[in-house]
DNA sequence: GCGACAG
DNA sequence: ATCTTGTCGC
């Protein structure tokens, strides 16, 4: 079962959110098998409306197969804690836990909308909610953040490595997951390896450059933050 | 010091 | 993230 994260103990302070990844860094397993055929990935993300102070979240449930949706959920909130790069996981998190915290059923694999080890102390929001819920995560990003590839070859599949500038470390890899298309930027993060996240989300983008994951995630999202009652 | 900076 | 119409092209 996935347990709501309790707000009452959320870092409300940078100094601490920064002290907050520094002892969950450790905890990141950055090694795991793909996702077994027949498969249950979630997609999750957020949307927000900062005049009423709501955030909403959605995790919505795929065979990874069919890619048809299995379950879905949503959950509505207050914003928890303010945008600033590299914390972005403070932010989105809380609703993200009690979104897929609804869901029936509990995800081979989360599919993130963001970075997992691509992350400046290498905790992006996708490793992040790896640790905090044990459940097996990778990042897919729309931006390179501070992070620096070569383009790919045009075609459908083609990566080049995601590097880290401060160190040299491969941190992810830009993925063309649709022929002639901008790339994204896959992450692991957590319970699962590079080229078997990347494997997963070619599986995840049958038609489009984002994963179908993300897709219905987003749309929810939208949807049940234009239809949350005023607080 | 200033700007840039996942969403 | 969000503000936002039509339009070009497969």
């Amino acid at each position: 079962m996935i347990t709501p994260i309790d707000l009452a103990a959320w870092p409300g302070t940078e100094a601490a959110a920064l002290a907050e990844q520094q002892r969950l860094r450790p905890l990141v397993d950055p090694h795991g098998p793909a996702p077994a055929r027949g498969a249950l990935v979630a997609g999750v993300d957020v949307a927000y409306d900062d005049e009423r102070d709501l955030v909403a979240a959605a995790a919505v449930l795929l065979d990874l197969d069919t890619l048809e949706v299995v379950e879905q959920a949503t959950a509505v909130g207050r914003v928890a804690f303010p945008y600033l790069p590299g914390l972005l996981a403070f932010r989105e998190l809380p609703a993200v836990v009690d979104a897929l915290a609804r869901l029936t059923r509990r995800p081979d694999l989360v599919v993130c909308d963001g970075y997992g080890l691509a992350h400046p102390r290498r905790l992006g929001l996708a490793s992040h909610l790896g640790v905090l819920t044990g459940l097996a995560t990778l990042g897919v990003a729309k931006t390179a953040f501070t992070f620096t590839s070569t383009d790919p070859a045009p075609e459908r599949g083609a990566w080049t490595p995601l590097v880290d500038p401060a160190d040299g470390t491969e941190v992810g890899r830009a993925l063309r997951t649709r022929t002639g298309v901008k790339p994204v930027f896959v992450s692991v993060g957590h319970r699962i390896g590079l080229s078997e996240a990347v494997d997963c989300v070619l599986a995840l983008t049958p038609a489009y450059r984002l994963p179908e994951t993300t897709r219905r995630a987003d749309s929810l999202c939208r949807r049940a933050l234009a239809e949350a009652a005023a607080p």
